[in-house]
DNA sequence: ATGGTGGGACACCCA
């Protein structure tokens, strides 16, 4: 099973590049963030075009959401309405698989803003509320981590490593690269030993970027990236997933989103 | 130290 996740930025402006997307790598499940846009409007017919007939989305008019695609049937969909905003920031997708049932957590966490002070900048409050909802909420299942089969992946907007960003050094203060930050990540990571899937494929001491600012002249040329997208899955699959890449050439495309998708190949049956 | 470029909705928010 290949499942993506990506930040497409706009699901209506770019479900061309959805198709490219599918040409290019014909995923299993896609799992996309920043949809903006409301239920009633997803391009839904394009979707079930491209292959995907089961979706379950949750969208709000103009900001965030997100959607999760699949070819497969999704069993069950459960929303969590994370720091009771009304925000369309998750979505957990079931599926059924020969070694039993496989969960797919869809997340868009808050950017959190310039000011990396709660105190003082509201929308870093709610990136650190938003990550203590996630660890509380994951926590609650750590009893089962040895048997549960579930991944989460999205938008983390928290680049955790000195080679998941261009310069550690010119970004420790900058939001997606404080201190605060990578703590509040690890300890998320810690609830149930969630692997990073990234790093056993690409060494840790390689630079690996998911994103790459609309603010740059040439992306690729400065390459001034960060890894803010992350794919995790719970120790049961770890030796199940059998292939990880950034697919780079995404951020490249026309009218790109400044992510670049993500995937894994999972063995699951 | 600053400002650069893109979304969406409707004059400015968000990334």
């Amino acid at each position: 099973m290949r499942i993506v996740s990506w930040n497409i930025n706009s699901v209506r402006l770019r479900a061309p590049l959805v198709e490219k997307l599918v040409a290019e790598i014909s995923p299993d499940v896609i799992c996309l963030q920043e949809t903006k846009c409301p239920n009633d409007s997803f391009p839904e017919k394009i979707m079930h075009k491209l292959g995907y007939p089961h979706i379950a989305k949750n969208g709000v008019k103009g900001y965030h959401g997100v959607a999760t695609l699949s070819r497969v049937p999704i069993v069950e969909s459960h929303i969590v309405d994370y720091c009771k905003k009304g925000d369309g920031r998750h979505i957990e997708t079931i599926f059924d698989t020969a070694s039993g049932p496989l969960s797919v957590h869809n997340f868009y966490v808050p950017a959190g803003g310039d000011e990396p002070d709660p105190e003082i900048n509201e929308k870093f409050a709610h990136k650190m509320a938003f990550l203590a909802q996630m660890t509380k909420i994951f926590k609650a299942q750590a009893k089962q981590k040895t048997k549960l089969q579930s991944v989460i992946l999205g938008d983390f907007n928290i680049a955790p490593g000195e080679h998941d960003v261009w310069s550690s050094k010119a970004l420790k203060n900058t939001v997606s690269h404080t201190p605060i930050e990578i703590e509040k990540l690890a300890a998320l990571q810690a609830t149930l030993d969630w692997d990073d899937v990234a790093r056993r494929f690409v060494p840790p001491e390689e630079k690996l970027y998911s994103w790459w600012s609309y603010r740059a002249r040439d992306w690729a040329a400065s390459n001034r990236g960060r890894r803010l997208d992350h794919i995790w899955v719970t120790p049961k699959l770890t030796d199940k997933v059998k292939d990880y890449q950034i697919l780079t050439d995404g951020r490249g495309w026309e009218r790109p989103s400044d992510h670049a998708p993500l995937w894994i190949d999972l063995d699951v049956g």
